[in-house]
DNA sequence: TGGGGTTAT
DNA sequence: ATAACCC
């Protein structure tokens, strides 16, 4: 028994509706700044590319005689990604080491617990679409968000002049929909496939990774299409077939916001598929979930999605955590402390910022909820300790692991037995340095550090941001 | 299951 | 500080 959700067929997103000009804005002021790119509510042009087994392609660029090996990626006693020769022998992502090697005993395992290499090689693909467009949203490591409205944009104002009038796509058209190029919406987005194929091409000759692409209307859905052609492959959404890609999810699980707990809400209300989760009646939602996430998820199961691309920038916070069979006495909790710190310290100093506040992170053995429950201490940095995080950092590490056991106290009664299974510590609050010193302030995220770099982009003192008049 | 990240409450 | 989400 399956309700008919409300027929709604050709009518993709955002309600936006055009040219409001005379609507109050909420946030107050008379210039708002416009969150993504363009203002005038108008259709976005999104592109979601997202690399094909990210850290299984970094490390065959690490060790190019494994390039045409099956290859996966080990962390503790799993493989947490494969590249597709490993695929095609069975591996799958997230398998037991046990597992894998019984899959396929050919299977040539790299330790992947150190991310530097995946992080390094993340933030420079971050970058490279930087230099296209300065709306890129960072998802993990191993996936960007574009908004690509402007360069669409400017690409059709060319090509109306021009009088042109052939016009291709790039790559697949999901459901096969045909064009229709009296279509300006149509044509934004083949202008946006090509625009994304561009972006690929240059990920693929600039470091050497392949990925795929969505290009799409709003974020949701340019996610959603762009895991529809697999390996190295790039698909664009017309309007007219989101109805189809956002119901083919066999679960509301699979819609990008709804997640386990969620989900798992969801079902005790009867809802089980996409069709459902649109057609429930939001009152009801409404009392379940609070007025803003039951209306967030269900305009999501619709397809739509009005969060703009956010300019993710250098990171928030850094953190490093290791996790361990068992854990019991104060001195290990201390080494493994100062090894996470040694590392944390490095990666600070490289960013160039200071961290105002430190925190610890366990998770404690219990053989139910096996894993969760976690809990954390945090506190703020002693200011005098501050200023020396610019510098040869070995002398921070006695003074921080001292903090960090007064917060490992606070959780864990040292009197008595104890059982870790990890330990965490990050640092956040992340503020520039005062300006002064030595010049340059590594601007995206460090200097670019080993290899290949040019640019240290100067902080002249005028640099307010981009439009921040108000 | 790992070793990360973000935002909202 | 936790809980949810994402990879």
């Amino acid at each position: 028994e399956r309700r008919e959700p409300p027929q709604q067929p050709q009518e993709e997103e955002e309600e936006e509706e055009e040219e409001d000009w005379l609507r109050p804005q909420p946030g107050g002021g008379a210039a708002s700044p416009a969150p993504s790119g363009h203002r005038s509510a108008g259709r976005r042009v999104i592109a979601h590319l997202d690399l094909d087994c990210f850290y299984a392609q970094v490390e065959m660029i690490r060790h190019p005689q494994l390039r045409d090996k099956p290859l996966g990626v080990q962390q503790k006693n799993i493989v947490v990604t494969c590249n597709y020769e490993a695929r095609k022998r069975g591996v799958k992502k997230l398998m037991s080491v046990k597992d894998a090697k019984e899959t396929c005993p050919q299977l040539i395992l790299v330790n992947g617990e150190d991310l530097t290499p995946y992080r390094e090689m993340s933030y420079k693909v971050t970058e490279l679409l930087g230099e296209f467009c300065p709306l890129v949203e960072r998802l993990g490591f191993d996936e960007n968000f574009v908004d690509i409205t402007e360069i669409v944009e400017k690409r059709l104002t060319q090509l109306q002049q021009s009088g042109c009038s052939s016009l291709c796509v790039s790559g697949h058209v999901y459901n096969d929909q045909a064009l229709n190029l009296q279509d300006t919406t149509h044509v934004r987005l083949v202008i946006g496939s090509q625009v994304a194929e561009e972006l690929r091409e240059a990920i693929h000759t600039r470091l050497g990774l392949t990925g795929c692409a969505g290009v799409a209307s709003n974020k949701v859905l340019a996610k959603l299409v762009s895991g529809t052609h697999k390996p190295n492959q790039q698909t664009v959404l017309l309007p007219e077939s989101c109805q189809e890609l956002i119901r083919g999810l066999d679960h509301i699980q699979k819609v990008p916001g709804i997640g386990y707990k969620t989900a798992k809400r969801l079902e005790m209300l009867g809802v089980r598929n996409v069709c459902d989760l649109q057609a429930f009646p939001s009152a009801v939602l409404e009392k379940e979930l609070g007025v803003s996430m039951a209306q967030r998820i269900q305009r999501l199961s619709y397809g739509e999605d009005d969060s703009p691309v956010t300019p993710s920038g250098p990171p928030q916070s850094f953190s490093d955590e290791d996790s361990f069979k068992k854990c019991s006495s104060e001195v290990e909790v201390k080494e493994k402390i100062e090894e996470l710190l040694r590392s944390l310290l490095d990666r600070i100093y490289k960013d160039g910022r200071q961290p105002h506040t430190i925190r610890l992170t366990i998770r404690q053995f219990s053989s139910t909820d096996k894993w969760f429950h976690r809990e954390s201490r945090q506190c703020p940095i002693p200011p005098h300790l501050i200023p020396k995080f610019g510098k040869e950092n070995s002398n921070l590490i006695s003074p921080l692991v001292a903090i960090l056991m007064k917060l490992f106290r606070k959780m864990i009664d040292v009197e008595l037995p104890f059982h870790l299974t990890l330990l965490s510590v990050c640092f956040s609050n992340l503020k520039d340095l005062p300006s002064s010193k030595k010049g340059s302030i590594g601007f995206y995220l460090k200097q670019m550090s080993p290899g290949s770099g040019k640019r240290v982009r100067e902080v002249d003192d005028v640099s307010q941001g981009e439009g921040s008049a108000s």
